[in-house]
DNA sequence: GTGCTGTTCTATATCTTATAGAGCAGGAAG
DNA sequence: CTTCCTGCTCTATAAGATATAGAACAGCAC
């Protein structure tokens, strides 16, 4: 579990975390049950505060991914093969992406293009993370 | 051009005033030349201090979608129609998607589905927003 | 001149972000 | 038991973001 913020960006570096979490569970690199390290070696290795690690991996908690204790650590609870996601989590989804898409539809992108940005980003998260859906 | 806010949200107010003129652009609500209501009317008219919808315009400026004078106030100076998007948009816009759709596997949602949740609502989108593509 | 527009300053209050240090409870390992 | 690491919680501080407010200026229309 290799993980890299950019300490000048202007999102936050706990968000940076949590996006990081998140997009290495939707590759299937992180599965249920994979461990994390631990906030303050993580902090040690980014460079940065044990806290601002916390705020990332409480996030994730509270999103259902993570699960704490002071037994394993932080490990993985949720994935792609965790069953579908809860119906107020669709209904928030579903109005960023709309933000976002229109965004790329407003900028003059293509309906055409931004639709196999989705799929292509889409393939390159289903490609390793394999468990429950029936093969295309 | 009507817009609404939720005050009592989590994400700040520019922000929305930001992503719902951005949605209206992708929709075809608003085309090139069309007007906005001024800073000072449209913050009397949301409930709002007028510098908070100034900020919002003036980041709608910076993403080339508006254009502000003193002359003909904000009138929308980019649409799906307007050619396609700079390259930096483009590089950091695929950042986001890839971020947001990797939210969406990792909590289940099925790859068709998320795929799917894209096409309905580029459709959406590109109904009335239509100028210069090829039909499909 | 009057009235509208965007634009730019100062100022303030509140929240967020990131830092830092200290400590507690629980489990593992010596 | 002691030692060590774990998540977790508290206080505290500094800097930035957010939203408010008031005032003023320059350009254009009537």
């Amino acid at each position: 579990m290799i993980l890299s913020v950019d300490l000048n960006s202007e999102v936050p570096i706990y968000q940076q975390i949590r996006d990081r979490v998140v997009e290495a569970i939707a590759s299937g690199e992180l599965a249920v049950g994979s461990p994390l390290p631990s906030t303050r070696q993580l902090a040690a290795d980014l460079g940065i505060n044990f806290h601002t690690v916390n705020k990332a991996y409480d996030l994730l908690r509270r999103e259902g991914l993570l699960l704490l204790n002071r037994k394993n650590g932080a490990v993985v609870q949720r994935d792609a093969s965790s069953g579908p996601p809860a119906a107020h989590f669709t209904e928030d989804w579903t109005a960023r992406l709309r933000t976002l898409l229109a965004e790329a539809v407003a900028q003059g992108m293509g309906d055409r293009e931004a639709l196999a940005a989705c799929e292509s980003t889409l393939a390159r998260f289903t490609v390793t993370a394999r468990g429950q859906g029936e093969p295309a």
